[in-house]
DNA sequence: GTATAAATTTAAGCCCGCTTAACTAAAAAG
DNA sequence: CTTTTTAGTTAAGCGGGCTTAAATTTATAC
């Protein structure tokens, strides 16, 4: 049981500066992009969730498909994003990241893995392997919560 | 070398899911006391760092005075926050959380938690006890590294 | 004590992101 | 082939959050 609030007590320290410092730079380095949030984060879908029409893009980010339409132009206008035809269904647009676009998120994830980076120099052989073996474990636990099919509250 | 690489793989696969994962509470959150962004923010100043005057608040979130007023303001009406007369100037403000808002903040904080509580029954004593050291080596780390003077880069 | 400085609020205006409503164009249905 | 549905855009309007400017009250300086 004291293992049990020890555990806790470790990791809710460790969320706390973690989440704190993450913040940081993800609101300096959006600040930077001249986007939007929402425009960052619509730039980060389409690199990893790949390229998608606007009603997609509707969908996930729960506006209308109007607000959706505007959220791209920016982007579009400022040369991250290609809006071109879809070539099966002339009404659709297909949207994709531009060189441009893919190099501002390198630069984002570059950002946001620094401090982690500078942080992995401070440690020594020894305890990099026992945090890595660490970390696996709760990746793979957070894993099997995020595929069980959770109860939810009302 | 090889060791290197694999720490920086499992510290980022958990980055990954952690920030994602409460991220979308942190969302779920803000949204459900019917407050901003910032507000919220301001309520885990006050529980965190104290009581303070409104100049502080602008100092703090970088906006005019006027704008920290406006801020300050719905959160009183929602009486979360008491706005009192500073006894030992009378110009000044003193901002307070009330018990309605420390019980808010208190379910901020819960909501944060539960998913690593859910964690922690998913993981073995030993899982947990070597995972605790883990996060303590890191966060030691993590606290060196703010403490130093960082050379900026240009 | 009068003048100046400081802490805060109020008012007016701007920009941004969202919504609804009206519109265009293409696909699907009949 | 006409009608209906689907994908997306544009325009107008609303609300939020910020700013500057002006006003109010209290402390500080001389």
């Amino acid at each position: 049981m004291t293992n049990s609030v020890q555990f806790t007590k470790s990791i809710r320290a460790w969320m706390d500066i973690f989440m704190h410092r993450s913040m940081r730079g993800w609101g300096r380095y959006a600040k930077s992009t001249g986007l939007s949030m929402h425009q960052v984060s619509l730039l980060m879908q389409l690199n990893y969730r790949g390229a998608c029409g606007m009603s997609e893009i509707s969908g996930r980010f729960d506006v209308t498909p109007a607000a959706a339409s505007q959220l791209v132009d920016k982007p579009v206008q400022s040369g991250y994003i290609q809006r071109e035809e879809d070539p099966n269904d002339r009404r659709a647009k297909l949207l994709n990241l531009t060189d441009k676009g893919r190099e501002v998120i390198r630069q984002g994830i570059d950002e946001r893995y620094r401090w982690v980076d500078e942080l992995t120099e401070k440690l020594t052989e020894d305890e990099r392997a026992r945090i890595s073996e660490a970390l696996d474990i709760m990746t793979r636990a957070a894993q099997d919560l995020e595929a069980d099919p959770v109860q939810q509250a009302v």
